[in-house]
DNA sequence: AACGAAACCTGCGCGC
DNA sequence: TGCGCGCAGGTTTCGT
């Protein structure tokens, strides 16, 4: 479900309150959840750390690393010591009977145990991407023209291009204006260094705002983004373009519901 | 090698 | 009211 932006905001909290807690029990009620699971494997670590990398939620323990991700809705409540939520599918119990929950309607997220020694170069963290602002100008051009895709699904290609998903892709590209459906190899440089600094703008902008809350959940439990009140095109369909007046249409690109001014993007 | 489509899941809103 | 369909802020796997 998050993005970059969302994900940043939900690291944060989580370092916040959960730093130097000790794990005292694992519960696990859905155990497609998390792999590399073994009988008190995580017993007695430290929470010493949590950092984001793309999407990815990582929590640094003392032997162990959880390398997380929340997919479409995967979200983290931390709670006090009660009963199973609904969608809850695993829960780390502290000394001081607070409890980090996993909550994912869908299924769809994932947490796995890793080693301190390997979890950088092994899937699914070892084929990232660059962050939008560590990315050169020439880096990003070079890599378009080697593709034959369309540029939004590009943009979403974490080995391509880390963070973006689908709400900021179409900002990204509303901003710089041009079509989600045009070519890579067709993007001259001057557009590909447009895409590229708008992508570290609306990034970081969404970042420094809490992300965007849609769809009426929130991300996690207190936390709640206002980014989507500066949201351009993105959900904005059959609504006037905020720049020439003309009617946002939603489109499919690469499966994925796009939003789009077809008179400004070209 | 690289692309598009399907798969992974559940719930909600819409049209008939 | 009830049913079927399409859709949802993502990634991996499969087939071509």
């Amino acid at each position: 479900m998050p993005e970059g932006p969302e994900v940043e905001n939900i690291v944060n909290t989580l370092k916040r309150k959960l730093f130097n807690k000790k794990i005292k029990k694992v519960d696990i009620y859905y155990a497609n959840v998390i792999t590399g699971y073994e009988d008190n494997i995580l017993d007695n670590q430290y929470i010493l750390d949590i950092i984001r990398l793309g999407k990815y939620i990582i929590f640094k323990l003392t032997k162990n690393v959880l390398v997380s991700h929340l997919r479409m809705e995967g979200r983290f409540y931390i709670k006090d010591n009660e009963p199973k939520l609904k969608h809850e599918h695993f829960r780390l119990t502290f000394t001081d009977n607070k409890t980090l929950r996993f909550i994912d309607t869908r299924k769809f997220g994932r947490i796995e145990i890793k080693d301190y020694n390997n979890y950088l170069n092994t899937p699914p963290l070892v084929n990232l991407a660059k962050e939008p602002k560590d990315m050169n100008i020439e880096d990003f051009y070079n890599k378009l023209q080697k593709k034959r895709t369309n540029i939004k699904t590009a943009l979403l290609d974490q080995r391509f291009i880390l963070s973006i998903g689908n709400i900021y892709a179409d900002e990204i590209l509303f901003k710089s204006k041009i079509d989600p459906l045009r070519k890579t190899n067709n993007i001259t440089k001057k557009e590909a260094n447009e895409i590229l600094i708008n992508s570290v703008e609306i990034l970081d902008e969404a970042t420094k705002l809490g992300g965007s809350t849609i769809y009426t959940f929130e991300i996690s439990e207190n936390n709640k983004g206002t980014y989507q009140n500066k949201l351009k095109v993105h959900l904005r369909e059959n609504k006037p373009c905020l720049v020439c007046g003309n009617n946002i249409e939603k489109i499919k690109v690469g499966g994925r519901g796009t939003y789009v001014c077809k008179n400004c993007q070209k």
